[in-house]
DNA sequence: TATTTAACTTAGTACCCTAATT
DNA sequence: AATTAGGGTACTAAGTTAAATA
């Protein structure tokens, strides 16, 4: 591999070590000639740089781009007609930064960048104190709050009706941390707040429900009217530039103060995450930029100028001293380039997995108990996609991965089924019997011997020492690279065997969903079941058996025109679930309709006659239809069971038959559907599709099979992943 | 070497928006 | 035209890992 010097692209290692730390700027000063210009580079935009930095990357770009280039040429002034009506405003029409075409684009190396020019963070506008008729209660008297002590209360207030107000642990941190914002800020009235049981936060509630409420109502005009000045007050946050090409930031909005909502049993659930000041935030730009004036009161804790790392700005929130950044958006070319090595990495390992394997395999037997042990490990990673399982602390929610299992998680079930229950990250429980390699079971038996439930199954494996010795085998090899490997791996072998060559475009895509949910299953990837499940579930069996009645009637049909059809056993079987009650009930679900719709017809007819000024029709036109739809009805009710059905417009047998093969049809994909559905309700599968398939396989599998990515990938999954869109149609992972 | 910290990826959910449905 | 379901995005918590520190 040769070292390119490709500005994005740095060797590493020796070269950033030990610059860690803050960069000073005169360290820099070597390159200062380059990058001097940029300062007032806003309006200068990719054109400066272009002829300084020139030729690398940009070569390929006048071809394609010309048309477009050339209108970001004449920069400066606005085109007059530009805007207009060409675009929607908010078609960005950036010329992307070709970064894959590169030779090493990727590489292994730390990205560092040469310029890095924003305006900082966007710090969220301040308390707005309440109207002074929303006062909280305390001992069922108002309380007359400052506004510091207010906003907390409010806090809560908002979150009144959701489990969160249920969470005894959530409640104490809140009302903890509330009481030590009271003793600066007590109310103004006097009142001694002392209890949290004689708190009652519900006027807050309700306040903010009718805020909603008041937002929801607004017309469509107002509410764009309002996007439009927020975006305007945000704009200059949103991006950035790296190296002079405008680059999208994530998250450039400051967290806004609140309760934490930790996950699971996190033993400080509830307690207050503060408001950031600038005093809290350093920004990391590039070291001869203007420096950015944050948008509230205050100035930056630091200013630094560090190019080994990729986030502006960062700081450290009060309730876990957790460090937050703002790092680019998930499209721009640092992340892309990331992400791209991330799979590439994972293709690596296909080079040395099978000598892993056979090494752990092996190792299951070592007895040495820190080997076995450790390829035990290995094989849970590898076998089951466990996450590596750092140690956690007292104060985080009790949760595990493969090295820090404890007995407990895991039972025996001869002869060799492991059954996992535990919960791993985000407290979503990992529940599963697995059939195991039979060494692997026996090994598991001797690593509980002699431990209780609370021990660690696997007390001599650390993720550091799995992770070394996973290096030795591959530069950059690590627990996680083997999720990734084996969520693409799993994927493309899925697809390439399951994809229905001559299917339909929707058979198609029912395979790849299939597949994707195989990855999110293995990756233990899970969602809460839909509110509205149960009840999409009942429409569409209702919708199915409404489709059997009608075949059911249609079946009838054919016996009468001709008894052979009884003797034909596709049409002799009565449809299941089909009874005579559930006829019933079908019939007077229809009968109801029936009317209903009637009625609106009615209603609607009327409308429009009165409209064009003529006179409505007498109700007994109504009632005459209504009538009509209750013959039918009992038409029907006399049809029942005799195995006879009439049609109220004849046809003829094959046209019946023809119709009957449609209805299974229908009847099929909607059985389909239901089962989909009930598989998938707590299975995320999007998940998988941001963080572990190569976004390659999915492109050259649409190349090859003909289905257009848009349908697999959002707008912004097609943003994330530019360098994969140019896959050819015989890549494979 | 063990522990801590910094930086980055991965994760579920709340909420918004859009398209299907009524 | 209004409602609703479900897809998409924003948000930020919770992981992993390498490097710094003790």
């Amino acid at each position: 591999m040769h070292e390119d010097d490709k500005p994005l692209v740095s060797p590493k290692k020796s070269s950033t070590r030990g610059k860690r730390k803050v960069k000073v700027e005169s360290e820099d000063d070597d390159d200062a000639p380059l990058v001097k210009k940029p300062v007032a580079a806003t309006k200068a935009r990719g054109k400066a740089t272009k002829k300084d930095e020139g030729s690398d990357a940009e070569v390929s770009k006048p071809k394609k781009k010309g048309s477009k280039t050339k209108k970001e040429g004449d920069s400066g002034e606005e085109t007059p007609k530009k805007g207009k009506k060409a675009k929607k405003e908010d078609e960005e029409d950036e010329d992307i930064h070709r970064w894959w075409d590169n030779e090493n684009p990727a590489g292994d190396g730390t990205q560092k960048w040469q310029t890095l020019q924003h305006n900082g963070v966007y710090f969220p506008p301040p308390y707005e104190p309440l109207p002074s008729h929303v006062k909280m209660k305390y001992d069922g008297k108002p309380v007359n709050l400052p506004e510091e002590a207010e906003e907390v209360a409010g806090f809560y207030g908002a979150l009144l009706e959701t489990p969160h107000a249920e969470d005894a642990v959530f409640n104490k941190n809140f009302f903890r941390d509330w009481l030590e914002v009271l003793k600066r800020y007590p109310p103004l009235d006097g009142t001694k707040i002392k209890e949290f049981a004689l708190c009652d936060f519900r006027p807050m509630f309700e306040y903010f429900e009718a805020e909603k409420a008041k937002k929801k109502a607004l017309s469509a005009a107002e509410k764009k009217e309002l996007k439009k000045a927020k975006d305007e007050l945000e704009a200059p946050y949103a991006h950035c530039f790296l190296d002079a090409r405008k680059e999208k930031v994530g998250n450039f909005r400051i967290e806004p103060p609140g309760l934490f909502r930790g996950r699971g049993e996190h033993p400080k659930k509830g307690s207050l995450k503060k408001r950031v000041r600038p005093e809290d935030v350093t920004i990391n730009i590039g070291p001869h930029e203007v420096i950015p004036e944050p948008n509230v009161p205050g100035t930056w804790k630091q200013v630094i100028h560090d190019n080994t790392v990729t986030w502006l700005a960062n700081w450290v929130e009060n309730v876990n001293q957790n460090h937050k950044y703002v790092f680019l958006a998930a499209g721009s070319s640092l992340k892309g380039q990331s992400d791209m090595s991330k799979f590439e990495k994972a293709r690596e390992l296909k080079n040395y997995v099978d000598r892993i394997r056979a090494d752990y395999r092996e190792d299951l037997k070592s007895k040495q108990m820190a080997d076995r042990q450790r390829a035990t490990a290995m094989y849970l990673i590898d076998v089951l996609a466990l996450r590596a399982g750092n140690e956690k602390g007292e104060d985080e929610a009790d949760t595990v991965g493969c090295c820090s299992l404890r007995c407990e998680h895991v039972t025996l079930q001869p002869p060799n089924i492991l059954s996992f229950d535990f919960l791993g990250k985000d407290s979503i429980r990992y529940f599963k019997q697995v059939e195991v390699d039979p060494q692997v079971f026996k090994n598991m038996r001797i690593f509980k011997q002699n431990k209780t439930d609370e021990d660690a199954l696997l007390d001599r494996v650390h993720t550091s020492k799995l992770n070394a010795h996973l290096n030795g085998y591959m530069k950059g090899l690590t627990a996680k690279v083997f999720r990734t490997f084996n969520a693409s791996q799993t994927f493309q072998i899925q697809l390439d065997e399951k994809t229905p060559h001559n299917g339909t475009v929707q058979e198609k895509l029912n395979a790849y969903n299939e597949a994707n949910r195989m990855v999110a299953v293995l990756c233990n990837h899970q969602r809460t079941v839909p509110k509205t499940h149960e009840q999409s579930m009942t429409r569409m069996g209702d919708k199915v058996r409404q489709l059997k009645y009608e075949r059911m009637k249609l079946r009838h049909v054919l016996f009468g025109i001709d008894r052979k059809y009884k003797k034909n056993k596709k049409y002799a079987e009565d449809e299941s679930d089909i009874d005579e009650e559930a006829v019933v009930e079908i019939e007077e679900k229809m009968n109801e309709k029936e009317k209903e719709k009637a009625e609106k017809k009615f209603a609607k007819e009327n409308e429009r006659l009165v409209a064009d000024d003529k006179k409505p029709q007498d109700d007994c036109v109504l009632q005459e239809r209504l009538e009509e739809i209750d013959t039918e009805f009992e038409r029907l009710a006399k049809e029942r069971g005799t195995g006879k059905a009439s049609l109220k417009r004849e046809r003829p047998a094959e046209k019946i038959e023809e119709a009957i093969d449609k209805l299974d049809e229908r009847i099929n994909t909607a059985k389909l559907q239901m089962v989909d559905r009930e598989a998938g309700k707590e299975i995320a599968l999007g998940t998988s599709k941001i963080n572990y398939l190569d976004p390659r396989i999915t492109v050259a599998w649409c190349k090859k099979f003909d289905v257009p990515v848009e349908k697999l990938f959002s707008k912004t999954l097609l943003q994330k992943f530019p360098w994969a869109l140019e896959a050819g149609s015989d890549w494979k992972f």
